[in-house]
DNA sequence: CTCAGTTTGTGCAGTTGCTGTACAAAGGTA
DNA sequence: TACCTTTGTACAGCAACTGCACAAACTGAG
C-alpha cells in the first residue's frame, strides 16, 4: 500500500539494514542491542543471511570491546552478495555504477550527454547501464532530476533538460529487458543516501534540500520512510510561494523559492544574466572557490531568500535536523549566520528555530541514493529476493 | 519510535480498527476482504476480541448480500466494550463526552470558560473529566488549540487563550490522577476523525485544513498515520510565508498565510476590526448564514489567499483529497471557483492542480478526534489493553 | 422439491518467526 | 588458577498466522 520506501518490517530486513548503514561491517553486538533482539535470535537471523549468501562471519577477528568479556564476532557483507546498478542523469553528463551493501561504490563511470532529447540520452543510458548489469545484479535504481510518478515512473517535467512529460520507466524498460527497474526524483535520492550514510543518520524527521544545477529540489524522511506524498511528487520545496508578487517562474506561477534562491538567483545578483544553462554549475563553483566581498553579499541575499522558504517549511516538517546538499551546503558554510537568523526570526516555534542544520557529506549522494532504491526490495525482504 | 498515533501493525487491532471505521458495525465478509487475510484467521481474530467482550457477533441477524451464497454474520461492538473520555478546550466554552468505539458519542455537555486562565479553566475541566471517568473508561483525550510537544505534552503556544506554554499533561495529571491521559492539538485531532470517520475517508494523503476561531490550523494523514514531526509541531500551516513584505503575525514574523486567510482576515475586509475575540466565529456565522454581495467579494479575496498557502502546501505533502474544515469549509463551499482556480495556477503539477477539494463532514470533529486519540492505544494492542 | 452453484464459516494440521532460559565459550583481571 | 564479564549456542515453547478440506446457509433453475 501506499509503495514507497520504507524502512523493512522484517527482522531480516532489519538486521541487513542494519549492517548496510554501518557501511558492510559491524560487530554481531553491535547489530544485537541495535535491534534490540535477544542474542538467540541474532544467531538465527546471522544463520539465514549466511545460507542466502549475503554476509561472512569472522569468529575470531573480533574487535576488543575495551572492556573485558568475550569478543564479538564480526559480520561483513560477503563479497559475493548481490550488488546494484545506480544511474543518474545529470545536467550535461549522465553516470552510471556499481553499488554493493554498506554503500560501497564498486565501479562507476561519467558520460556527455550526446544530445538534449530523452530518446537519445536514453538510448546511450540504456546502454551503459547494459554494460554494468551481469550476473548477481538485483536491479538498477534511476534518479532524474524530475518529480516522479510512483505509480508509473512518469516523469511530468524534467525541467532543465526541457523535456516534456516522459514515461521514464516505461521507455527504459523497452531498452533494458527484464531487469528490475527503479525511477525516482534525484533530491528525494539524495536525502535517502545522506539519510542512511551521512549528514541525516540517526535523524527522526530529516529535512532535506538540495541544489544541484537550476532549481531546488528536497524531501522528507520520516522515521526512515521516504515521504513521498500520493503519486511521488511530495516536498517540492522549490515550488512554494515565497512572495506572490515575485518573479515568474517557470513553473507559471510567480514568487517561487527557487526562483529566488537557485544558482540562477546568485549569478542574477551578480549581474551574470547571460550564463548559458550548462555552464551554471561550473561557474558557481568558480564564484564560491574564492569569493569576493561582492560574491558574499549576494550569498547572504540568496541564504535568506533560502531561509525564508526553510522557516514555512521548518513549520510544516517539524525536523529535528535540515541538511543542505549540493551548493547549498556550500552556501551555508559560507554564510550560516543570515540563515540561523532569518530561521530564528519566522520560525513559529523555538524548537524548530533551533533545527540543526548542516551541509551533506556525501559526494556522490544521487548515485548512492539511486543505488539505495534498487537495494530497497533486498531489505524488505532477503529471502523474496533471493529465492530465484 | 516517533512516539504518534499509528496504524496499527498488529491484525487483532487491525480488525478493530476495521470495524470502528465502518462506525461499529460491519458484516464478517466486510471485514474479511478488508484485511485481506483467510476467512479462518478472520474466525480466530474475531474469536479473540470476543474473548476479550469487546465485540458481538450476529450469526442470524445476517444480511442479505443480494447475491446468492450464505449470508455473512452481523459483527457488532459491544454494548460493554470500553469507552474513552474526550475533552476540548474551545474558544470560550469546553465540552466533554464520552466516546464509543464505532465513532459513537454517548454523552456530552458543554461549559463556558469562567476565566481567561489556566489554572482555573484546568480545574474546571478536570472536575467535569473525573464526573466522566467510571469503571470502562481506558483513557481521557484532551484537544487544544496550541500545538502540543508529544514527548511531555507541553503546549507552547495557546495563543488565542492568551495561555503562555503551559505544561498541560502534567498540569491535567495532577488533576486527574492516574486515568491514562493524551493531549494532542485540535486541528490534528479533527483531521483525524475525517480521516476515519468523514470527509477524508479511504484518502491515501490527506490534507486537512481548518479554522474554528482565530488563526489557522491542520494536519496531514499519511497511509493512516498522522504525521506529526519530530516533536508534534508539523503542520502549522498559518505560519507558511505568504508574503515577506505582509503584515505582522502574532506569531513574530511577517506575511503569515493565517493573517491573511483567518476569520480576523475575513472581518477586516469588511471593515470590521473591533469586533473583541470571543465574538470573531459567531459574527463570521452570522455573515456567512446571508451573505450579502460585499461579503461574497470578500470571502472571495480570503478564499483567494487561502489558496495561495494550499497551492504552496500541495506542492509539499501531494495530497490525494484536501478536506477544508470548520469555517474553511463554509467558504469554499460560497466560493469554490477561485480556489480551484488559483490552485490550478499555482500549482507545481497537473496532478497536484487536480487534487480533490471536500469541506469536512463532521460536526463534532475535534472532540471525535480526541477520542480517537484515546482509543489508539486499544487500536494499537487490544490483548495489551485489556489485560488489567 | 431437489439439486447444482455460490458464498461463507469452521476445524485442524503445519509453518514461521520470534522469546526465554540455561549453558558453554572466550576474553580480562586479581 | 579462580572469578567476573560479555558474548554465542542449543533447545523448548508459543503466538499468529496459512492452507486445506469440509460443512453450513442461502439462491435460483429445472
Amino acid at each position: 500500500m501506499g509503495g514507497g520506501i520504507q524502512a523493512p518490517r522484517d527482522s531480516l530486513g532489519q538486521v541487513l539494514l542494519a549492517l548496510h548503514e554501518a557501511g558492510g561491517t559491524a560487530s554481531r553486538a553491535e547489530l544485537t542491542d541495535r535491534l534490540g533482539v535477544g542474542r538467540s535470535v541474532m544467531g538465527y537471523l546471522l544463520g539465514e543471511l549466511d545460507d542466502l549468501g549475503l554476509i561472512t562471519i569472522d569468529r575470531n577477528g573480533a574487535r576488543t570491546a575495551g572492556e573485558g568479556g568475550r569478543p564479538s564476532h564480526l559480520v561483513t557483507v560477503s563479497p559475493s552478495a548481490p550488488t546494484v546498478v545506480a544511474a543518474h542523469i545529470d545536467a550535461d553528463t549522465f553516470s552510471v555504477g556499481t553499488v554493493g551493501l554498506g554503500g560501497r561504490v564498486l565501479s562507476r563511470s561519467e558520460h556527455p550527454l550526446r544530445s538534449p532529447h530523452a530518446t537519445e540520452t536514453l538510448d546511450d543510458l540504456a546502454s551503459v547501464v547494459s554494460s554494468y548489469v551481469r550476473d548477481g545484479v538485483l536491479g538498477v535504481g534511476l534518479a532524474v532530476s524530475s518529480p516522479v510518478r510512483t505509480s508509473d515512473g512518469f516523469a511530468p517535467a524534467a525541467l532543465h533538460m526541457g523535456w516534456p512529460g516522459v514515461p521514464l520507466r516505461e521507455l527504459m524498460r523497452e531498452r533494458l529487458g527484464s531487469v528490475p527497474l527503479q525511477v525516482a526524483n534525484n533530491a528525494n535520492l539524495a536525502a535517502l543516501a545522506e539519510y542512511r550514510h551521512g549528514a541525516g543518520r540517526g535523524a527522526t524527521q530529516l529535512l532535506y534540500l538540495t541544489t544541484a544545477h537550476v532549481g531546488l529540489g528536497g524531501a522528507t524522511i520520516s522515521e526512515g520512510r521516504l515521504f513521498t506524498g500520493a503519486h511521488g511528487y511530495a516536498m517540492e520545496p522549490g515550488h512554494i510561494t515565497v512572495d506572490p508578487a515575485g518573479a515568474l517562474c517557470r513553473c507559471g506561477s510567480t514568487g517561487c523559492l527557487e526562483v529566488e534562491a537557485d544558482h540562477l538567483a546568485l549569478l542574477r545578483l551578480l549581474g551574470l544574466t547571460d550564463v548559458s544553462l550548462r555552464d551554471v554549475a561550473a561557474r558557481v563553483d568558480a564564484l564560491l572557490a574564492a569569493p569576493s566581498v561582492s560574491v558574499l553579499e549576494a550569498v547572504r541575499q540568496v541564504n535568506t531568500r533560502l531561509a525564508i522558504g526553510l522557516a514555512s517549511l521548518a513549520n510544516i516538517v517539524d525536523a529535528d535536523r535540515i541538511v543542505l546538499g549540493g551548493t547549498l551546503g556550500r552556501l551555508y558554510t559560507l554564510e550560516p549566520g543570515v540563515v540561523r537568523s532569518t530561521l530564528a526570526e519566522r520560525a513559529f516555534l523555538t524548537d524548530l528555530a533551533h533545527t540543526p542544520i548542516v551541509p551533506g557529506e556525501l559526494a556522490d549522494s544521487v548515485l548512492l541514493g539511486a543505488a539505495e532504491l534498487a537495494l530497497q526490495p533486498l531489505l524488505d525482504d532477503p529471502r523474496g529476493v533471493l529465492k530465484n
